[in-house]
DNA sequence: ACCTGAACACCGTTCAAGT
DNA sequence: ACCTGAACACCGTTCAAGT
């Protein structure tokens, strides 16, 4: 990422004011006009780093994603329990991609767990095994949160399943063409919602808005 | 239907058009002048009758959609509201089915939505529409529930979106093939999460004798 | 190669004006 | 009350023209 050392690129700039625009407002519109105003641009211009609307929002989204968060951001106290949370998740999902990369994934996935009918052992256990590391790793999020005392007392196991279904159902609106619109925005919020129902009401307040740390 | 007959008014001969384009290509789009065109009524009058584009598709939609989902679960007063939701997301879940069943359903979607590279506008549309047309019926049932008083104050949208993730999720892991045995209870408490989020705490049990401040 | 900004073809909504 | 159609403020995309 470059730091603020030299003069951005017009590329850089649009992808640093969508940035802004969205971290602000996760449900503003990012039109082709108002994101180019705000980076100091012509809509030519941005049109020609950006082919398409969707290509914009689609590397925007992958931008957010991409940092590639290490697994020990959940124990960084100077952060909010809510962002670490969430920041978690968000590198839960960051590996399926967006369009095209996510239709992707999904039909190796679909290819190799959903087709074969009946299900081998093998694709059983396999699967089994996905389903336990992920249950594993947030599981680790939540006992970490929980020796905070940022988290109720509660069913945990349940939590991380919840958790963990609402990544996936993210996941796969990923791959599916539509809802690449207004993608950015209702993951945003169903995320946040997601984290508020394990977390409980009271984590809501610390942080205002639903949009985290998104860097120019 | 009727190609001509008596005189329909204007709200109707819309109405029809709108229909009669929707049945032609499900993937029109619907728009204010295509219709009116259609209907052979200024774009004034349609607005007269249908104030915002949105309330014509709901209503159309409304009247295709009527007879063939009656969900009035919804409405039952004698039983609680998250009761109620839970029921109205389990039949939201219900028709995936379960084990082959599921898969066979979700092979089918795969092929239709995920696997064609890249994806037509139609499908594109037609998925669209499938999502708008979720996101009414869970609208509803928020509705109908914060009519109640039963759902504290909040974006609506977004939880509905949060809410259809929830069960897109739910409705995949009925496909993977992985230990069913859970699956129920998994399922249970998973739904029980989210819709705690969305009716908030209070409606979840009244063990909770701590500081649960809902904000105004 | 990169960038500009006008132009095009849409969209939904508003509204003075008619009947 | 119902209807008209122009006008407005957007939208995404294209493109001749500049540097």
């Amino acid at each position: 990422m470059a730091q603020s050392g030299e003069p951005l690129g017009s590329r850089e700039k649009v992808l640093a004011a969508a940035a802004a625009m969205y971290a602000e407002d996760p449900t503003a519109s990012l039109s082709v006009r108002a994101v180019a105003a705000r980076a100091g641009v012509s809509t030519g211009s941005l049109r020609f780093h950006f082919p398409t609307q969707a290509a914009l929002r689609e590397t925007l989204l992958a931008a957010i994603y991409d940092h590639a968060f290490p697994d020990d951001v959940i124990t960084d106290v100077a952060v909010p329990p809510r962002e670490r949370l969430l920041a978690c998740l968000r590198a839960l999902l960051a590996p399926v991609g967006t369009g095209a990369q996510a239709r992707d994934a999904w039909r190796r996935l679909h290819d190799r767990v959903v087709a074969p009918e009946p299900p081998t052992a093998q694709v059983r256990a396999a699967v089994g095994e996905m389903g336990a590391e992920g249950s594993r790793r947030v599981g680790r999020w939540l006992r970490v949160l929980a020796e905070e005392g940022a988290l109720p007392p509660g069913d945990d196991a349940a939590r991380a399943s919840f958790l963990l279904t609402v990544v996936g159902g993210l996941s796969f609106e990923r791959a599916v063409p539509s809802a690449e619109d207004d993608l950015l925005a209702r993951e945003s919020t169903t995320l946040g919602l997601a984290v508020d129902a394990v977390l409980g009401p009271a984590a809501r307040d610390v942080t205002a808005g639903g949009a985290s740390d998104v860097r120019p």
